[in-house]
DNA sequence: TTTGTTATTGAAAACCATTTTCATTTGCAA
DNA sequence: TTGCAAATGAAAATGGTTTTCAATAACAAA
């Protein structure tokens, strides 16, 4: 299974991968691996949870790994609509996420909804992209 | 120009149309407008800031008209996940606004970056498709 | 072991929203 | 009119993702 393989990938990094980033690095190790069995397995663990799924607005989606049960590892993006770097902060998430859970409790009552999840990112332009 | 009847279709709903959406309605009024008209106005109207093109997860880009001046239409999305629905919600608004400008004028000093937007989604289930 | 049945796999093909190409039409100034 | 650039839509191309399908692996009887 592949599972370990993309899994291992994902955890040795702090990027943001494509299906293809995260492929090639796979076959680096695992030669015998397939780009569809890559999409399977991201597919299956965005499933189960252990994987996030965004998209950038790049036309692809890009994968991390889900903050583990401590959730030490949540954080929001700051998204460089110039370039496309994407920062990961972790700064201010305590506020936030106070506010958040807030929210989150009015909206579900309110709509009914059950809610599982945020996405909050930020968009704007780093220093390069501002500068020229 | 095909400007004035997209905006005009925009400006006439609180649902979220794709490209296509649009293109149908637009094309009751003007047959002579084509998709790909469609799709070039849409992006000129998000590059100036007219309108919003978000991403729900289901393959294709959703638009809505950009608020006002007064920004009296500035909301955040709760989306289903089971069954696509998406729900505008302007309530605990301004909470969220005052921590996000917080949030925002940190983020900028500390990672260098001019913020212009943010994008905050909850995702979930709705009563439909929590009950089976 | 065999045999049969099911699950997994990857290569190639299909899919499909979006973009590009390109020939035609329109707008407008000289 | 004439000339030229901008605008337009039909058709083709693009490209990330999904589907199909034949081959292989897993596993359970017999
Ligand atoms: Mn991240
Ligand atoms: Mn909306
Ligand atoms: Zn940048
Ligand atoms: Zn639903």
């Amino acid at each position: 299974m592949g599972r370990e393989a993309v899994l291992d990938v994902l955890s040795h990094t702090d990027q943001h991968l494509s299906a293809e980033d995260i492929y090639m690095r796979v076959h680096e190790t695992y030669p015998a691996i397939g780009l569809t069995s890559v999409y399977r397995t991201l597919d299956m663990l965005v499933n189960i949870g252990l994987v996030y799924k965004f998209d950038f607005g790049d036309g692809r989606a890009r994968f991390e790994l889900a903050e583990g049960p401590k959730g030490k590892d949540h954080h929001h993006h700051l998204v460089c609509t110039g370039c496309g770097r994407i920062v990961n902060y972790r700064d201010f998430i305590d506020e936030e996420v106070a506010l958040l859970k807030k929210t989150e409790e009015g909206l579900s009552k309110k709509y009914n909804f059950a809610i599982t999840n945020h996405l909050i990112q930020f968009y704007g332009l780093c220093e390069g992209c501002r500068k020229p």
